[in-house]
DNA sequence: GCGCAGCCCATTTTT
DNA sequence: TGGGCTGCGC
């Protein structure tokens, strides 16, 4: 970003107790130091502060310095308290950054903007505070995708559904869909449910939201959801926030999915002034529920909603500008706008061929020792890939050289296997109704309780109408497990008791040491000799290292779900390896590109999925990618690539096509290509265009959905938990049963559901209810 | 209940 | 080619 030197700290803020809210904006002559240094367009943007305004901001137009003066300008300008601004982003990241900026400016008050976080903080924040409205309790917990695909695995078993055919991944995929469409199991169409196991999609969709309720939680597509019935059922509710929220900041508005798109629809219908800043052209999440559409139909969902478009770029030479404008200018869906530099010269962008992946990555690596004895940094180096395996080539010549380097993204901290088992310890400790985070763990450090027992207990949990825990609290009373399985059931109990005992009385650090301690969680990886072990047992130190900052073991896990993400470690000088979208945001004076291919960038399946808004989607991935670069824009394609083991010779990339030739120099490694070579070759990329299209038609998700057309069936009934009243049993005394395991046998007495029964072939046995059936 | 060998299938990823 | 999962044998 440019001109940081014009960010001084702001005045305090106007202190009274009576800020006259009906003040007129655009008349507040509080010409705060944040409004020097701003372009004509910039300011534009950060004045109009009342109605609809759309701030259509490219790469590197400065976009979050509009952002944070205008939260500063409507601070200082005493147009609202820090309160009633809601600003929201997509990463913790971004919110933080915005944080901390906008504090540079207004200093203190900074921290009165509670309302500043992400779509998904905001909303567990709101749903907190109404959760009754959607019959789950304020204290609900919010699963990972983990816990979510473990649950979506149970009901489609529960369903009978054969889950190799059907992967409970494809189902949550279908649900995180529905759910990004605003769409609750009642409102899911009968097509959308076709698309799984016959039709029984939607029937699944609703049983899972059911067994969430009982769970007393929530995923991440219900934060939003669950919102928007709220604001919907109850117009008082959503008065009430209309009230509060007289602004409303939306960062990265491309990205925004349909129920994000109502949500905010409906807070804006207060007071109206919604304003969002985005670029449909760095929109690169469709795959993930994002709709371009929302940020290209704002003016008439606004009407009379002000545009500024932000077209200064002061990030890049105007080299790498012409390359990336001219690129994306062959998009079709998009609003327009061409960024213009007057930062002049520069070198041209490269395009270079080499012969094959290692080729590339030594090419590439030669490049950068290059730069390093130029005496620039590692540190604005990045290299920027379409898939993650593309990076192994780079890690190898990365550390057969001895260069440093860093890979950006890749499995979150909080997602690994050890700290996700680390987090079920705590939450089954905290609450014995959670029944993922005992499934979870109870058999993990290996105690012996394999999937009979736990089958056994999930039986008796659904027949009693309990969570596992309590569940497993009577079967171990009764013969139904016995043995080793038996009694590591009867220790974990007694160990949770303990552990229990302990909360509130323990810091969260020392009880979850221990815990992890006693329940032989750490030993069991001090004992493991794999060579990941090690990492392991540091992550979980980490982990403890998070922990510790926290005062409750509730106000921890509240934040992991949604807000904690690990700082990374001290800076040093290394080179950046990551995804094209993991780049976003991100800024370099030195870019590498590699793999510019067909079928590897645009990558083949985009195309087959998607077709034409595929390539466009993935050409805005390569307008990203240019755009990152400051000083030098590097793009590679191989002649040959070993693509799943085997080797493929291919073609450049259509994007290398598209690049206006005044701001482009090729550059072959060794004549395997030319510029002239690669122009021959636009034949042979429009015709692969074409069978790409073809292709579509018989691409797996047509295949599967013509399948599911032909073999409809009806809905079936349920068969989950449902909230029945806990009741004694049904069996009387002296009655003739049947046991799976035991065989007839004769009631002797029962106890609520335990009944003592006199088996035939067997003694006398306790058994559960659940197990038996009369004869 | 646990460990190993063969088998299948391969973007992008935030909350 | 390689990682993750399943099914089989102990």
């Amino acid at each position: 970003m440019s001109n940081p030197d014009s960010y001084r700290p702001a005045p305090p803020p106007p202190q009274s107790g009576s800020i006259s809210l009906q003040a007129m904006p655009t008349r507040t002559p509080q010409t705060g130091t944040y409004l020097e240094g701003l372009n004509p367009e910039q300011k534009d943007a950060v004045i109009a502060t009342e109605g609809a305004v759309l701030v259509l901001a490219g790469a590197g137009t400065g976009k979050t310095r509009v952002l944070t003066c205008r939260l500063a300008h409507i601070l200082e300008g005493g147009m609202a308290y820090p309160s009633q601004i809601l600003s929201v982003t997509f990463t913790n990241k971004a919110a933080r950054e915005m944080r901390e900026r906008v504090g540079g400016l207004i200093g203190q008050t900074v921290e009165g903007l509670t309302w500043l976080g992400t779509f998904h903080s905001v909303a567990a924040k709101i749903l907190r505070i109404h959760a009754e409205l959607v019959d789950l309790k304020s204290s609900f917990t919010i699963l990972d995708t983990d816990d979510q695909i473990r649950l979506i695995k149970q009901v489609i078993r529960s369903q009978d559904i054969d889950d190799k055919r059907w992967t409970p991944r494809y189902m949550a995929s279908l649900i995180d869909s529905w759910k990004n469409k605003g769409l609750t199991p009642d409102k899911v169409t009968h097509k959308e449910a076709f698309k799984f196991a016959e039709g029984k999609g939607g029937e699944i969709y609703k049983i899972y939201q059911d067994r969430l309720i009982v769970l007393n939680a929530c995923d991440f597509g219900d934060l939003l959801l669950h919102n928007l019935t709220i604001f919907t059922k109850h117009p008082d509710v959503l008065a009430k926030y209309h009230r509060k929220f007289r602004y409303i900041l939306v960062d990265e508005y491309q990205d925004t999915n349909v129920c994000q798109y109502l949500w905010l629809r409906l807070l804006a219908q207060g007071t109206g002034n919604l304003c969002v800043v985005g670029d449909d052209d760095q929109s690169i999440y469709g795959w993930r529920g994002a709709e371009v559409d929302n940020i290209l139909r704002f003016e008439k969902d606004f009407p009379g909603a002000k545009v500024v478009k932000l077209e200064r770029n002061y990030r890049s030479t105007e080299h790498i500008l012409g390359a990336a404008s001219g690129l994306i200018a062959t998009n079709e869906d998009r609003l327009g706008k061409t960024l213009w530099t007057d930062l002049e010269g520069g070198e041209l962008v490269t395009v270079t061929g080499v012969w094959d992946a290692p080729a590339e990555a030594r090419m590439i690596s030669n490049e950068i020792e290059n730069w390093k004895s130029q005496g620039r940094l590692y540190d604005e180096v990045a290299v920027l890939v379409r898939a993650s395996r593309q990076m192994r080539a780079f890690e190898e010549r990365f550390i057969a050289l001895g260069l440093p380097y860093r890979v950006i993204g890749g499995p979150r901290f909080f997602e690994r296997l050890e700290i996700r088992d680390a987090h079920a310890y705590l939450r089954i400790i905290l609450s014995e109704t959670d029944d993922l985070a005992f499934e979870r763990i109870v058999n993990t450090p290996k105690r012996g309780i394999g999937q009979t027992s736990v089958q056994k207990l999930q039986m008796a949990a659904r027949s009693m109408n309990v969570s596992l825990e309590h569940a497993t609290r009577e079967l171990v009373k009764t013969d139904e497990i016995r043995g080793k399985a038996r009694s590591a059931l009867k220790a974990f109990l007694l160990d949770a008791k303990r552990w229990r005992a302990d909360i509130g009385v323990l810091k969260p650090v020392d009880l979850a040491e221990r815990v992890l301690d006693e329940s032989g969680y750490t030993q069991m990886w001090r004992d493991n000799k794999d060579a990941k072990s090690q990492g392991r047992l540091e992550n979980l130190k980490e982990l403890m290292q998070a922990i510790s900052e926290f005062d409750t073991l509730e106000g921890y896990l509240e934040h992991v779900s949604l807000v904690l993400d690990v700082e990374s470690g001290p800076q040093e000088d290394e080179i950046s390896l990551m995804t094209l979208h993991a780049a976003k945001g991100l800024e370099f004076p030195l870019v590498f590109l590699p793999g510019w291919e067909e079928g590897v960038f645009p990558s083949q399946k985009s195309l087959d999925e998607n077709g034409l808004a595929g390539l466009e989607e993935e050409r805005r991935l390569a307008y990203v990618g240019i755009t990152r670069a400051r000083e030098k824009a590097k793009i590679y394609f191989a002649a040959n690539r070993q693509i799943y083991g085997s080797w493929q010779s291919s073609i450049p990339s259509r994007f290398i096509d598209e690049l206006p030739p005044q701001h482009v120099t090729a550059e072959a490694e060794t004549g395997y290509y030319d510029h002239s070579y690669n122009r021959g070759m636009a034949e042979e990329v429009s015709e692969s265009f074409v069978s790409s299209f073809e292709r579509s038609r018989t691409s797996p998700g047509w295949q599967r959905y013509k399948q599911s057309q032909k073999s409809a069936t009806v809905i079936t009934g349920t068969a989950t938990r449902k909230p029945v009243k806990n009741k004694g049993t049904n069996f009387k005394v002296g009655e003739r049963i049947f046991h799976q395991k035991f065989g007839y046998g004769t009631i002797k007495s029962a106890d609520g559901a335990k009944l003592t029964v006199a088996f035939e072939k067997s003694s006398e046995k306790k058994v559960l209810d659940g197990f038996v059936e009369k004869v």
